[in-house]
This record gives structure tokens, sequence and C-alpha cells, in this order.
DNA sequence: AGGCTGGATTTAAAAACCGAACTTATCCAG
DNA sequence: CTGGATAAGTTCGGTTTTTAAATCCAGCCT
């Protein structure tokens, strides 16, 4: 039952922690299904608007903001015979969430999905078997989550 | 540069998806930081409150809820000569959220750390190399991010 | 009893949120 | 060329949530 041991202070102050960091762009309720939506495909205001329900005032806030932390690039498409649209596409840096955010769906799953089986799961392209979140060493083999160690100052 | 297939609507409406449901219950701010707080140790009220510097009220209403949702247990402790007092300490539930939180550490390191060395590292205990967030089949080998594939339904 | 300490509650001002209506810009039809 | 349709985004009220500070409360210690 190991618990991590106590104590009075995160041992990194938020001001220089790249967790907290990100918590202030991106933890927030809108805008994490935002992120949500935009993984599935989801590109244009009124679909994202429809997809959430929220405000558009709001919407179109957290969009922007996203547009300049550089997770969203805003894009003009250009259906034929309909005139040229924004569209709101995932950047690498937005792309690089993805593992992140598929991790909190399975724990979702796992403990919020009342015994139902998951509506999506993932998989390893050409294989049938599930794959999870976990952690990898160097060689990309896996480390149990009592074998990790944090080290602090670099 | 595959980009992600246009769709107008997410495959999972929001009110069956686990992210969904997972994003409702943690993804807000100072949730998100209380649970940072307490992956790295920190269990007692004031503690939180002066690593969050969050209004009290506002966390006291965020544990409760956490503690409702079962990811904190609520126990008391007692150093000698003092009196019991609650400490708020993961779950299992809580501290399988453990990766994720990683995961979104290494991100900010990736993208939000201004080209400093991160402050926090992880590694494999008795190694000195570092361990990263990934996925893995089910015999724990690393799944590339471009080798997931969503299936729907089960 | 009286003080200390760790939490919770009250309160009023500030901020965020919400829904609906409104503006803007371009394409298409007549 | 004019009018309508459509998608994007803003404006505008009223309502709810946050915030910060002060106050309250309960138990243990001396």
């Amino acid at each position: 039952m190991s618990q991590i041991p106590l104590v009075r202070r995160s041992p990194v102050p938020p001001d220089t922690c790249n967790l907290a960091k990100a918590i202030d762009l991106i933890g927030d309720r809108w805008t994490l299904l935002i992120l949500r939506a935009a993984l599935y495909g989801v590109r244009r205001f009124d679909d994202f608007q429809s997809e959430l329900g929220c405000p558009r005032t709001v919407l179109s806030g957290r969009l922007k903001k996203l547009v300049d932390a550089g997770l969203l690039t805003k894009k003009s498409y250009k259906a034929p015979g309909k005139r040229a649209r924004p569209e709101y596409v995932l950047s690498a840096i937005g792309l690089s969430l993805r593992p992140i955010l598929i991790g909190l769906t399975q724990w979702g799953d796992a403990w919020l999905g009342q015994g139902e089986a998951p509506p999506i799961s993932f998989t390893k392209a050409g294989s049938k078997s599930a794959i999870r979140a976990a952690f990898v060493d160097v060689e990309g083999r896996e480390v149990r989550p009592d074998q990790i160690r944090p080290v602090l100052r670099g």
C-alpha cells in the first residue's frame, strides 16, 4: 500500500513547475473539451459550439487562447462552391497532448464507467489487443509505478 | 504531417464519454493543482492552502468533491502530543492519475519550459536514465503515437 | 478554564459565465 | 443587382461562481 511520503510543500514551487504552467494553460473545463473534440477531428467554430454546448463567447475566447499558445493553428479552408472559412487545426504541440488525453480516457473507463464497456478503446495499428498508458525507460520497456523515482534539479 | 480527418461531431457523444466525465470531475485549475500537490505528498488542509494560494473556501469545496468522488480519502492522523487531524490521502483511484500528471509535466517541459532544464524528472529505481509516459501493448512494449488506432463501441 | 490550532463558514466585491440577439462577410439564386 | 442564406464572432443583459478577508468552531494542551 506504499503511500507517498508526507511533505509540507511540494519539491517544485508552482511558479517554476511546468506541470503548474500546463495546468494554467489547459486546466479548464472548456479548454479540455475543445482539445478533446479537436483530437477527434472537429475543426470549425459552429461544430465546436454544438459539440460542447458552451456559449459562443466562451468558445471564442478559449479558441483565441489556444491559438495564441500555439496549440491550435487558425487556417482557412474552402469547400468548393462555398466561401472560405477559418478552421482550427491542432499543431504539433496540441497533437502531442493526445497520449495524455487518451490516458485520461482510460482512467475514466476504469473508474467512472460504471461497469459499462468503454465506448472507445485504442489498439496498436494492425493488432486487436488494447494498449494502455504506462511508463517506459529509454529502451521502451515498461517501468512499474512503484519503480518510479523523482529526481530534482535536472 | 498526417492530420486528424475532419469530422463535424466527435464519434463519442460527451454524455457517454468517459473522457468528458473525467474532465467534468478533475478538469479544473484548482482541482488539478490539488492533485499535483497530493501526488508530491501534501496531505493537510493548510499545506494545500499555502501551496496553492487559493481561497480556503474553494479548497474546502474541492477537497470535499474529491473525497466524494473517491480520489482522496479523509483519514485522521495523530502526531504524538498533538490532537488528531484529518489528512487527505490519495486513494488507488487518485494514485492512478500519476502517469497522466507526469505525462503532462513532461509535455510542459517540452513546450512551456522556455529552454530551461526541467526542475524535476523521473527515473527508474536504481537507474539514472529518465523514464517517460508512453503507451504499451499487453506485453509491456512501447507503442508509438502514430501507431495508435481508436476502436469504437467496445 | 483559557489559549492554540486546523479547518469551515459568512460576506460583499470582482470576475466569469450564460443565452439570446445582433453584426459582419461572402456566396448563391433570382 | 438585389435579397436571402449561412457561418463566424461580438455585444449585452442577468445570473452564478470566485475571491479574499474576517469570523466562527471544536478539540486538545497546559
